[in-house]
RNA sequence: GGAGACGUGUCCGAGUGGUUGAAGGAGCACGCCUGGAAAGUGUGUAUAUGGGAAACUGUAUCGCGAGUUCGAAUCUCGCCGUCUCCGCCA
């Protein structure tokens, strides 16, 4: 959520970097500080006939003890007269509130100066590649028949048990997702992200937080018996570890990593980017969460994507790193890098990881704030990244490193999943 | 799921209708004391927001929300959470 003072003091800044994201309702913002005022106003008002009530309040117990009743009495109809006149007043603000905080919301973050101007995902911005495409040899095969031939994922009985989008891994299949788990906590922890196991569902003020609620409910599976969703993403939870807090300055940055089960709703997909591991109801993924003082974010979000850029080099994967353009971006992002490996059987580059910089959007939600040396509180900026989302990366494993006689496992994964080919 | 107890500041803990933003203690910060430290001692020590150059000051906040009252940390209702006992259970 935008900082309404903020918006106040840049107006044009901020209708030329929304037009960016091509928000198409940039005269929100000139309403927005039309109500700010009408709401200081109301404000003021009301907490003007509060102070009378509250220092007539004061006065009437004196008086009571005195024993002066009767001017007592005198009072309380005054105070009853202001309360009344106040009542109105609440109401109108009540009303005045809650259409603005619904407007403010509906205010995406602002981009960085650094985002392109695009609008589609032609537009997003190739920053440098990495890794070689392999060559494959004639009988090459997508993952999802790789997949059935080696029996590492079951799709048909994840169909019979929960419905299509969901994956039942098996054998080897099991066993490379849980190895490769393993090497991005430890890989992520080794770097000084400490690990959390967080909950799956979230009640509502979390998805809220993260900015997850209003308006996205309908990507996430929503549990209404109990009010609560299944995480998206373990960056929903994990962010909101600290909020409604004041970090001390010393702890900053702080450095969070979780793997979690994601769940989408995904309502809507179709086609040829669903076959196989490409886009599923469920998956898991590796995240990296960080929150850092407003200065440092940048720096931290270069940081964070050479700390991915490393993971899927000693994948021995080819990827790329895309800076997302304005019309591309997540509603709560500032800045993204998203990374994308070249599955070599599909000929697809498929999306793996998303490392974005929200600075204070979803610190403004959640409240999580540090002191600076002056000892006034500010709002640190969060940051996020997946290393990485699983089944993709598997994908493009398979596709990637299948031969004759097997499917290589890259060498840093070797001691994790124990061997060094998949065979048959 | 049933019964009961509880939820106060960084922490412990007082407070059951009236100058209580909240006693007291611990912790922390700064100072004094000390050769240095400990002990002792003095002062300070919430957050948000409005006004003000500032000093200062209005408003809100004692789990959250609503209500009663001139006035609520204190009374009432709803919700959330914690603990104990019972039930169930990996």
């Amino acid at each position: 959520m935008l900082q309404i003072n903020f918006i106040k003091q840049n107006a044009d800044l901020v209708k030329e970097r929304l037009a960016v994201k091509h928000f198409g309702q940039i005269g929100l913002v000139d309403e927005l500080l039309q109500m700010d005022e009408e709401l200081r106003k109301q404000r003021l008002a009301s907490e003007n006939l509060q102070a009378s009530v509250n220092s007539a309040s004061k006065e009437i117990c004196a008086l009571m003890a005195k024993g002066e009743k009767e001017a007592a009495e005198e009072k309380k109809a005054a105070v009853t007269a202001w309360k009344e006149e106040q009542s109105g007043i609440k109401i109108s603000l009540q009303a005045l509130e809650d259409d603005f905080t619904a407007k403010i919301l509906q205010l995406p973050n602002l981009p960085h100066t650094s985002v392109p101007r695009g609008k589609t995902p032609e537009d997003n911005e190739v920053v440098l590649e990495g890794g070689s495409i392999p060559t494959l040899f004639a009988d090459a095969k997508p993952h999802w028949e790789i997949i059935k031939d080696y029996d590492l994922v079951d799709f048909e009985t994840g169909a019979k048990l929960a419905g299509s989008g969901f994956a039942l891994f098996k054998g080897k299949g099991a066993k490379l997702q849980r190895a490769l788990i393993q090497y991005f906590l430890d890989y992520n922890t080794a770097a000084g992200y400490t690990e959390y196991a967080p909950p799956l569902m979230v009640n509502e003020a979390t998805a809220y937080g993260t900015g997850q609620l209003p308006d996205k409910e309908g990507q996430m599976y929503h549990v209404t018996e109990d009010k609560l969703y299944l995480i998206p993403t373990a960056e929903v939870p994990v962010t909101n570890v600290y909020a409604n807090s004041i970090i001390r300055e010393s702890d900053l940055p702080i450095k969070m990593t979780a793997y979690s089960s994601c769940f989408r709703r995904e309502a809507g997909s179709f086609g040829s980017d669903v076959r196989g591991l490409n886009r599923l109801h469920q998956f898991e993924k590796v995240e990296v969460i960080q929150l850092v003082k407003a200065s440092h974010s940048y720096q931290t979000l270069e940081e964070m994507v050479n700390h991915v850029e490393r993971l899927l080099q000693f994948l021995e994967l080819p990827y790329r790193i895309l800076r997302l353009c304005g019309g591309d971006m997540s509603f709560t992002s500032a800045l993204t890098y998203d990374f994308e490996v070249f599955s070599a059987a599909q000929q697809k580059w498929l999306e793996v990881s998303s490392v974005s910089n929200f600075e204070t959007f979803q610190t403004n939600r959640m409240k999580i704030r540090y002191k600076n040396e002056e000892g006034k509180t500010e709002l640190v900026h969060s940051l996020n990244g997946s290393s990485l989302a699983l089944p993709r990366i598997i994908a493009a494993l398979l596709e990637n490193n299948q031969s004759e006689n097997g499917i290589h496992v890259p060498k840093a994964l070797q001691r994790y999943f124990g061997a060094a080919l998949i065979e048959r």
